[in-house]
RNA sequence: GCUGUUGUAGCUCAGUCGGUAGAGCACACCCUUGGUAAGGGUGAGGUCAUGGGUUCAAAUCCCAUCAACAGCUCCA
């Protein structure tokens, strides 16, 4: 199983459109506006030209290097003689209002390399740049990755001029100075062209917009994203904690999370179970050998943890279930009447990410995959393709994920770190777009984003802040089947290959756990919270009826607690309400008389006094249906 | 990994010019027994991340280490 790599994460989040994507709905497929092509795209680019000339004639000194529009903004990366502070920013900013003012129009010369070169003697960045496009770009291995310019061309506004493909606005005037900020974020460092051995810049991040109320919005949503941090929600509801003392990467799940977890684990485990999944267990480590057989040892070298040698044998932590998973295929003979094989455990992996690319739950060094591999014969291949999907669309709308994208990721043509024969990975491709069509799928093609193996469909899902998260993943695999000779009998008698499908709905249990705090900002459907009702006896005297009311809940099968604290009832409130449990039962004579309970909301909502068996009956119900709603 | 910022009570944070530590929340106890968003009092709790250095004196200044946070392909 194939996981998104470092760096991308970045990408997931942030994707940036590309030119090498086409989207394919019901099978017609048509080319969105581009981004590169949009008036939003042509906004930020003059807004980064214009930072730059405020910043330059606020620091004459600095030097410049490059400044993109980039998705939701723009940047500019300078060599500054100094650090920027907030204060900084805003006078910059405020300059950039009134150039924004003024009327100053974007006008383009082109040029030849001498005369580039003469115009920019005293930017440095911008010399690297030139010779770079007249000589066209090679990378490591001596790629060409870019062709050499036929031309190079400046664009200039009021007093400032910069080497530019453009292109912009007409007019510095046609920006809307209260729909930009660069003040939103403090300035960051950035190495010259990304690489950490360059020289090291000082990035500003802006944002620009047509209107305010959509700087505004974006604004929101930022704050939104950090009310809802998952590492903050998780400590405010003890879901979980990370501490040095048991390593980074390495988070530790508290009960409240460890029930979540546990509870998504026993709902997905018995639908696997419902879909004629097999579960098998399989140990932390393997023999090191295993892995270079499958070939993830040389891919993977970079980012495991280092092998454990014991006497003669080196042994790794696992970074991947499949091969263990191949080895339980491999240990009978299997014929074409006991396929398709469908092996699912959550097996937990390891991985040495980058320290810097850590990030609470949604970025660890050991996690768990819902991990299955399904052995079917080439015929079964697109029917078994199509029930995977619909199982993980079936995950997803329980959990009322609705907001998600379908990407096929493809070989990029021009790399060469995919394994196996050409038309395998045609045939696989050629499965998994057909799948897609049979499912009336709408998708996405990229290039560059298969599996070293093979072809994968991921599952791009939208939070409600509409931030993109990459979920669930199903690949194609005719590779490793090869490596490891996999075999199984078929009608005629003959030995043939298997293809194999590695597939996880969730993809992590961690990252997906985080990824569902954020997305409800802690206030989970109520089968998924950890503490479903909080029972608040209105004094010491209804402690007892809370016990028994508790008894009846949990015999019912729900998760409650009682607030038998000595406070006042609405400190008890108060701090139910913080920690977003669904249910409030209130509890004083009236109800203790009445053998109710008086019910409210997460959402504040009052429903009054209910006959316990009512309120046992509607929550059963809601939870056991796994329902959103909590009345 | 690289760069920067940060690290003080379980949590969130204050701590001035170097003079041996504080608040709120949480916790314990006492008073209060209250019907839907935080009653009052008392108390306990800290090797100021770790190790070294400077100084009569270090939470504070310097160095190193560890950790957290942010940024690091987005190719004029």
């Amino acid at each position: 199983m194939s996981l998104p790599r470092s760096p991308g994460v970045r990408r997931e989040i942030s994707p940036t459109p590309r030119y090498n994507v086409y989207l394919f709905t019901q099978g017609v497929s048509f080319m969105p506006e581009r981004y590169q092509d949009s008036r939003l795209f042509r906004i930020r680019h003059s807004t980064a030209h214009i930072m730059a000339q405020a910043l330059l004639e606020y620091l004459p000194e600095a030097k410049i290097a490059i400044g993109p529009p980039i998705e939701d903004g723009f940047y500019y990366d300078f060599d500054l003689p100094r650090a920027l502070n907030a204060d900084d920013l805003k006078q910059i900013e405020t300059r950039m209002k009134q150039i924004m003012r003024e009327d100053h129009a974007f006008n383009v010369r082109e040029v030849s390399a001498d005369e580039a070169r003469a115009f920019f003697k005293d930017q440095p960045y911008k010399i690297e740049l030139i010779d770079d496009l007249v000589n066209g770009r090679v990378d490591d291995n001596g790629n060409k990755i870019a062709e050499p310019a036929s031309s190079l061309t400046l664009w200039t506004q009021d007093s400032f001029t910069d080497l530019c493909r453009g292109p912009h606005v007409e007019n510095t005037n046609t920006i809307n100075p209260d729909a930009f900020s660069i003040s939103f974020k403090m300035p960051a460092g950035a190495y010259w062209r990304g690489d950490e051995k360059r020289q090291q810049l000082t990035r500003i991040y802006g944002t620009a917009w047509e209107t305010k109320e959509e700087l505004d919005e974006y604004l929101h949503i930022l704050e939104e994203a950090k009310r809802r941090d998952h590492r903050v929600i998780g400590e405010k509801l003890g879901l979980f904690t990370i501490v040095p003392m048991v390593g980074k990467g390495l988070p530790l799940w508290k009960p409240n999370g460890a029930i979540m977890r546990d509870t998504l684990e026993r709902w997905l485990r018995q639908v696997q179970i419902d879909n004629g999944y097999q579960p098998v267990v399989t140990p932390h480590i393997g023999n090191i050998e295993l892995y270079k057989t499958s070939g993830h040892y040389p891919y993977y070298k970079d980012s495991q943890f280092a092998p454990i040698q014991s006497d003669d044998e080196e042994f790794l932590l696992k970074p991947m279930n499949c091969p263990h998973h191949i080895m339980i295929y491999k240990s009978e003979m299997r014929s074409y009447r006991d396929l398709p094989v469908r092996y699912a455990e959550f097996g937990t992996v390891y991985r040495y990410e980058q320290s810097g690319e850590l990030n609470g739950l949604t970025r660890v060094r050991g996690f768990t995959v819902d991990d299955a591999h399904l052995f079917v014969t080439p015929e079964q291949l697109v029917e078994e393709f199509v029930n995977v999907v619909k199982l993980i669309q079936y995950v997803f709308a329980t959990l009322g994920l609705d907001d998600f994208s379908a990407r096929v990721g493809i070989r990029d043509p021009k790399s060469d770190k995919y394994t196996g024969d050409d038309a395998l990975w045609e045939q696989a491709t050629a499965a998994i777009i057909q799948a897609c069509q049979q499912l009336g799928l709408p998708h996405t093609v990229e290039e560059g984003e298969a599996a070293f193996y093979g072809p994968k469909l991921d599952f791009i899902f939208r939070d409600v802040l509409k931030r993109r998260w990459q979920l669930g993943t199903v690949q194609v695999d005719y590779n490793l089947p090869q490596r490891f000779d996999l075999e199984y009998v078929a009608a005629d008698g003959t030995r043939q290959r298997p293809v194999m499908i590695h597939r996880a709905p969730f993809g992590s249990l961690e990252r997906f756990t985080g990824i569902l705090i954020e997305h409800f900002g802690g206030a989970f459907p109520a089968w998924l919270s950890p503490v479903q009702a909080l029972l608040v006896p209105i004094t010491d005297k209804h402690v007892e009826y809370a016990q028994s009311v508790a008894a009846t809940l949990r015999a019912a099968g729900l998760r409650v607690e009682i607030d038998s604290s000595r406070e006042r009832m609405q400190k008890k409130i108060a701090a139910a309400r913080e920690r977003l449990i669904p249910w409030l039962l209130v509890m004083g004579d009236r109800d203790r008389e009445a053998n109710a309970v008086s019910v409210r909301l997460r959402t504040d909502e009052d429903l009054g006094q209910m006959p316990l068996s009512q309120f046992v009956e509607m929550a059963s119900s809601i939870v056991g249906e796994k329902r959103m709603e909590l009345k």
